[in-house]
RNA sequence: GGUCCGGUAGCUCAGUUGGAUAGAGCAACAGCCUUCUAAGCUGUGGGUCGGGGGUUCGAAUCCCCCCCGGAUCACCA
């Protein structure tokens, strides 16, 4: 709750109370931005008290206002006018309270002034990215990173301590497979030899063995065997698994094969992590955490939470959560997933002191981590009951979903090349345009390239992060995203813009003009009034985005706010405002949208040009 | 079949602790650069909020039924 909102529920319990002997609770003070179609500010709803006062609802807002305007208890007057529609009270709020306001905003810091009343000295561990090791990076996983990123950022403007995790899949029958391909297909073919990128380079092959696999799949389906069978009789899949089983017993020329193939992987992520502007405090990979999984489990296995079938596999019972029975370890011994993640909570139990663990994965797999949680919990791990599965939604082609083996994924790395490419083009046209209109000296191709990367980055951000992390969305590689509009480049654009007016003005400090001063005739303008309110909604926008686990939240605050300012920049010069303490009341607040249109833009991983 | 999520303008999406005439962007059309960056601003057209019932001063939002789409219910991860 705004400093406003917390003032006028005071004043409206007290109002109610006095005119219609009513106790009202917080529930019943409604307040709302004034719809732009009335005169006002903020308006309460004023239906809650009609019943109580036994009047018409229009009579009860007008009594109500009249009462604010008059407040005769000793707080600030800040109503200063009001109008009733209906059941609505329109108020409108001194100029004076408003830049007092403005000035508490530019002398505190916008973290501190988040956290303040809500100091959190907790860990929270967010988990994301979660790649496996055989195949690079597409459009899934940029959502998954992006969301797992800004999700970090903003918990930690709310006051929390983060560690952001990652844990590679690096181990198992995919990473074989192309291990495989690569052996009998590779020719001893490198990064180096190709210059291909490590992840692409292994990814080929993992494709190179299905399509290989397939063809011997129909060849013994031509030979009369039916497809289950082909599929479970093709060499190249029973060589795999015997690779697989290789690995298991620690076999050092399949491990050392591993090893290598899986280093050029890591080189190749950690160029599109850095692409990409993500990272990790600490890496955990499943080949390290199987195991104690395993232990883990058969640890519960002897305290009797867990019991063994006969042909030797462990299963959990949660047909009292009302689940179903999960598989633990198979009867051959090995583990599954479920186990692995058993075990990486556990060594991170080990590194961390949790209070909180959030695992952002698709909402695919929601089923599997409210069994995690309940297995968690029963082992005895503080976080389980309450982990949280931040379940984020596919990103869809206009044909359904992406299918690694079909060819239709697009590649988190050609993406964001084209990204870039797509917006230096665009610079160089407006450049070329805007030499005649302004006199903007030209950037270096070096400034240019840094400027395209930010704004095509920025762009393909923006574009994901705006959706509500909870529903599907679709991306269409026909239509290439927008540059204009409700897009990260225009926001940035707008703070370009600031940043301009800003080095022109030359001035380091600028002295607020005293309330007294503009509350006289010139006082606030409407466009300006409509961003001061803005710029006090931002504390409680980045609580909410912390609340709801989302950065559409913040995204949607951004774009507003960039709104307005254009709105104004439109109507009402900065520099060239004759009245001096007008001009120093614009530069204070376009420096401080622009500090708050940064300060947004980092929680979402978007960096801002000083020019563009 | 059970469970969960979704269905809002031609397209992509906001808006759900119940509030005024449901909002943006894109696309289409019409204006605005000798003036702080036109990646901008202003305007026009575009809707049975999947359908039907209910709750009440008031429902896109809450409840029930139905239709459509997706996910999941693996000795895959």
């Amino acid at each position: 709750m705004s400093k406003l909102e917390n003032i006028l529920s005071q004043q409206v319990k007290s109002a109610v109370k006095e005119l219609y002997g009513m106790e009202a609770d917080d529930k019943m003070i409604q307040l709302q931005k004034t719809r732009p179609e009335f005169e006002g500010n903020i308006t309460l709803v004023v239906f809650p008290f009609v019943k109580a006062a036994r009047k018409a609802p229009a009579q009860v807002a007008s009594e109500i206002g009249a009462w604010l305007v008059n407040d005769k208890i000793v707080n600030d007057k800040i109503v200063n006018k009001f109008n009733a529609v209906q059941g609505f009270l329109n108020l409108t709020i001194a100029d004076s309270f408003w830049l007092e306001q403005l000035q508490s905003i530019v002398s505190e810091p916008i973290n501190d002034k988040i956290v303040n009343d809500k100091i959190i000295n907790k860990l929270m561990m967010v988990e994301y990215s979660s790649p496996n090791t055989n195949k690079p990076l597409h459009l899934g996983h940029v959502r998954n990173n992006l969301l797992g990123w800004s999700i970090a950022k903003i918990q930690e403007a709310n006051g929390w301590k983060v560690v952001k995790t990652n844990i590679v899949n690096d181990r198992g029958i995919h990473i074989c497979k192309s291990m495989l391909a690569w052996l009998k297909f590779g020719n001893g073919e490198t990064p180096e030899s190709s210059g291909k990128k490590g992840d692409h380079l292994i990814g080929d092959y993992y494709v190179r063995f299905d399509k290989e696999y397939r063809k011997q799949v129909a060849e013994l389906m031509a030979n009369g065997m039916d497809e289950e069978n082909a599929k479970k009789e093709a060499p190249l899949m029973k060589e795999a698994q015997a690779m697989l089983l290789k690995w298991e017993q620690g076999d050092k020329q399949v491990r050392d094969l591993w090893a290598k193939m899986n280093s050029w992987v890591y080189a190749g992520f950690d160029e599109t992590y850095r692409m990409m502007g993500v990272s990790f405090d600490k890496i955990y990979y499943e080949s390290n955490t199987y195991l104690e999984g395993k232990s883990e489990v058969e640890k519960g296995l002897a305290a009797g939470q867990f019991y063994r079938r006969e042909d030797g596999s462990v299963w959990a019972d949660l047909t009292k959560d009302g689940l179903d029975e999960k598989l633990l370890l198979r009867a051959d011994g090995t583990s599954v997933y479920m186990t692995q993640d058993i075990g990486t909570a556990k060594l991170r139990y080990q590194d961390f002191p949790i209070d909180k663990m959030v695992y952002v994965v698709g909402n695919e797999q929601e089923y599997h981590f409210k069994v995690l949680s309940i297995l968690l919990d029963r082992l005895g791990f503080p976080f389980g009951k309450e982990l949280v599965h931040f379940s984020y939604g596919m990103v869809e082609l206009p044909n359904g979903k992406m299918k690694s083996r079909e060819g239709t994924v697009v590649d988190a790395d050609d993406l964001m090349a084209q990204m870039i490419a797509d917006a230096k083009q665009i610079y160089l046209q407006k450049n070329d345009q805007s030499q005649i209109t302004n006199n903007q000296s030209p950037m270096t191709n070096d400034q240019c390239d840094e400027v395209a990367r930010m704004v095509g980055l920025g762009a393909l951000k923006y574009f994901i992060l705006k959706v509500d992390p909870r529903k599907n969305m679709l991306f269409n590689p026909e239509e290439s995203i927008d540059f204009n509009g409700n897009t990260g480049p225009f926001i940035q654009y707008t703070y370009a813009r600031i940043q301009s007016v800003l080095r022109k003005s030359n001035s380091k400090a600028v002295q607020l003009p005293t309330a007294q001063r503009s509350n006289s005739a010139s006082g606030l303008n409407a466009k300006e009034l409509a961003l001061i309110q803005r710029l006090c909604d931002y504390p409680s926008v980045v609580r909410q985005a912390g609340d709801e686990f989302s950065p559409a939240v913040i995204c949607n605050y951004a774009y507003a706010l960039a709104c307005d300012f254009n709105s104004f920049y439109h109507d009402y010069s900065i520099l060239n405002e004759p009245d001096e303490a007008v001009r120093a009341l614009r530069l204070t607040l376009a420096a401080t949208v622009a500090k708050t249109i940064l300060h947004a833009m980092n929680l979402l991983g978007i960096e801002l040009p000083e020019r563009m």
